[in-house]
DNA sequence: AAAAAAT
């Protein structure tokens, strides 16, 4: 019954437990050292550590490396170029690799080793340093409003919900989890003081091998989430080895996101994460030059972050492989189905060199979960675990809602007037951050030319625009120096964009889940936010689930837009209510034929009052306003 | 109907 390497990865951290709890110091009490177990027993000790990058030294100063367990979890690789014996990390050529040894074991006698600041994987090119920047950009121009950028304790009463066989428990630090100095000291560095509710819970389920299908927000910590344990797996494990002849890239990991901009996002996270542990994280993405891309691949990759459209290229090109693929990442899962993507998700998972289901470690991430979600679901993912984090904090407290009602032809000189009236409001006299989302790319532009001309910083972001122009609107919206940006629905889910204060729906979607999203752009990672909507005759479809949302989360829903919710109560607008889209979404496993072994005693038994589980008009009670799920 | 995504 066993059979998938998953498994098989559980079974050897259940069988190590006894000794990875009897050399343990760290965990206070039984529970924690369970949980812990199955998160530090496939490596021997802190001490043994290795690095990737130092993995493969012959030298006898080195540390003592592969430790039995890291040999049982290489033989359960899938066949493939990591799975080759010996051999330096990128296959530099011997000459480069002596060079490397050396170089490094010069600095060893710090005792810092691979931990130190000189520890690049590669002499000759430096990494760069991610971190360089955050202080002088967006901390200083928001400094005094936090430096934390999380407010932990709005984290506190979320919910989160999991479900599946043997889910390993949750942890409540970073200790516990202990992933090596160099990540220790990135977490440091990225000032995560304690884990999220989405990481206190995923990490664990990942470091154990598990699958995992997810509901959270972007802002929530999610990409860690599911970085940290890959990084740490990789680390671990068996060098990569990159085939000299051939320039074909081999990824151990493969994230992928529906867009651009999103793809960069979890680049530039993931290379934070990773600093300086010799795991190579390289983003390819279309709209941009193929070449850069190409050499950065060439240098190696053990994590790859990809849009489908240009993975797909890559692909063919036989650029790069996936068959040493041993975790894949789905972002934003509903996003990239709704956006036709299905095919080509399919094709790169089911129909490449890309190790199936089972032989790789699958999380999928997604707001809601429709059939087509499900069926990607189970055809996937592999006996896997269902995660749903609530929201950071409820919608009631940290995004205010207003509506007002404007016409068409009012609609600007009404945005003229609140971002005079927010002029004030900005730090240091700077204009607050405002995200206009408009309905098409035209309308985008010529809003953005408008503004320009009555004196406002704006730019703008859409699909007609260059990959550079997107780029490099967000860079100067983000920075301050553009607080307007104007968007199209491109911006509309999982971009975190610290400090915004104002969404504008200038033009209402048609979809409340849109609606919902682009909301959610405000009052991330517990801030509070303001989103203003301009409401006309033109969205009346809208009417009805914008007042039940409003309402939902204790806004004040105005008299006249009540009166077009009654008019208009036939229709809510498309995917009002998708079953999954309120708190906990669903795991849909229990009503569906793959209820599986051993699962009933748990899907009874959720704590969260588990019989609004599956109604789709049910769960109203319990948590502030569950049915505000601005899900990433 | 519009948006996004490979060239």
């Amino acid at each position: 019954m066993r059979t998938s390497w998953a498994d098989s990865v559980a079974n050897a951290d259940s069988s190590a437990v006894a000794v990875g709890a009897s050399t343990s110091t760290t965990y206070a009490n039984a529970a924690d050292a369970s949980a812990a177990s199955a998160v530090a027993a496939p490596r021997p000790g802190r001490a043994s550590y290795v690095p990737p990058h130092l993995r493969n030294r012959t030298a006898s100063s080195e540390p003592p490396v592969p430790s039995p367990a890291d040999g049982s979890s290489a033989a359960k690789l899938p066949p493939g170029p990591a799975a080759l014996s010996g051999g330096n990390r990128w296959g530099g050529g011997p000459s480069r690799d002596m060079g490397r040894a050396g170089s490094v074991g010069g600095g060893q006698g710090t005792g810092g080793g691979w931990g130190s600041r000189s520890g690049g994987w590669d002499r000759r090119e430096r990494e760069v340093n991610p971190f360089a920047n955050e202080d002088e950009t967006t901390e200083a121009v928001f400094d005094g409003r936090d430096t934390t950028g999380i407010n932990f304790d709005a984290y506190e009463d979320i919910p989160v919900e999991t479900s599946g066989e043997n889910v390993p428990p949750p942890v409540s630090t970073f200790s516990e989890i202990d992933l090596g100095d160099a990540v220790n000291e990135n977490i440091r560095r990225c000032k995560y003081v304690k884990p999220t509710p989405v990481q206190r819970h995923a990490i664990p389920i990942l470091l154990a091998g598990r699958d995992l299908m997810a509901c959270a927000q972007t802002g929530s910590g999610k990409t860690a989430a599911f970085c940290f344990p890959i990084i740490s797996w990789i680390m671990r494990g068996p060098p990569a080895e990159r085939q000299r002849v051939s320039r074909t890239a081999y990824p151990s990991a493969l994230i992928l996101s529906p867009t651009r901009e999103l793809s960069i996002q979890i680049h530039e996270e993931t290379r934070k994460f990773s600093y300086q542990t010799g795991v190579r994280v390289v983003v390819a993405y279309g709209g941009a030059p193929i070449n850069q891309q190409l050499r950065e691949l060439e240098r190696g990759v053990d994590i790859l972050v990809a849009t489908p459209g240009r993975l797909v290229d890559l692909l063919e090109r036989a650029r790069v492989s996936l068959q040493s693929i041993r975790y894949l990442a789905l972002d934003e899962a509903d996003r990239m189905l709704d956006m036709g993507f299905e095919p080509q998700i399919r094709r790169i998972v089911e129909q490449m060199d890309m190790p199936g289901r089972g032989q790789r470690q699958t999380m999928l991430f997604s707001a809601t979960f429709p059939s087509e979600i499900q069926r990607l679901a189970s055809d996937f993912l592999s006996n896997y675990i269902f995660l749903a984090v609530g929201r950071v904090g409820s919608s009631t407290d940290l995004i205010a809602q207003r509506v007002e009602f404007v016409l068409d032809s009012d609609k600007r000189s009404h945005l003229m007037d609140l971002l005079h009236a927010q002029e004030v409001n900005g730090a240091h006299g700077k204009q607050a951050l405002t995200l206009v989302f408009v309905e098409t790319k035209k309308g985008a532009d010529s809003l953005e030319h408008w503004l320009c001309m009555n004196g406002f910083p704006a730019t703008t972001i859409h699909g007609d625009r260059t990959q550079q122009e997107r780029e490099r609107a967000l860079r100067a919206f983000k920075s301050g120096a553009t607080p307007i940006l104007v968007a199209t629905d491109v911006a509309a889910r999982g971009l975190d964009i610290p400090h915004v204060a104002h969404v504008i729906n200038f033009d209402l979607p048609n979809d409340i889940d849109d609606y919902v999203h682009r909301i959610g752009r405000t009052g991330r990672a517990g801030k509070s936010g303001l989103a203003t909507a301009f409401f006309n005759e033109n969205n009346s479809s809208l009417a009805r689930s914008l007042a039940e949302l409003m309402q939902e989360a204790n806004q004040e829903v105005p008299q006249w837009l009540s009166r077009y919710a009654v008019a208009r109560s036939s229709y809510g607008g498309r995917n009002r209510r998708t079953g999954g889209a309120r708190f906990g979404g669903r795991d849909f496993r229990r009503d569906s034929s793959s209820r599986s072994v051993g699962g009933g005693d748990y899907y009874g038994g959720s704590g969260y009052g588990g019989g609004a589980y599956g109604a789709s008009s049910g769960y109203s009670g319990g948590y502030g306003n569950p049915g505000l799920s601005a899900w990433d």
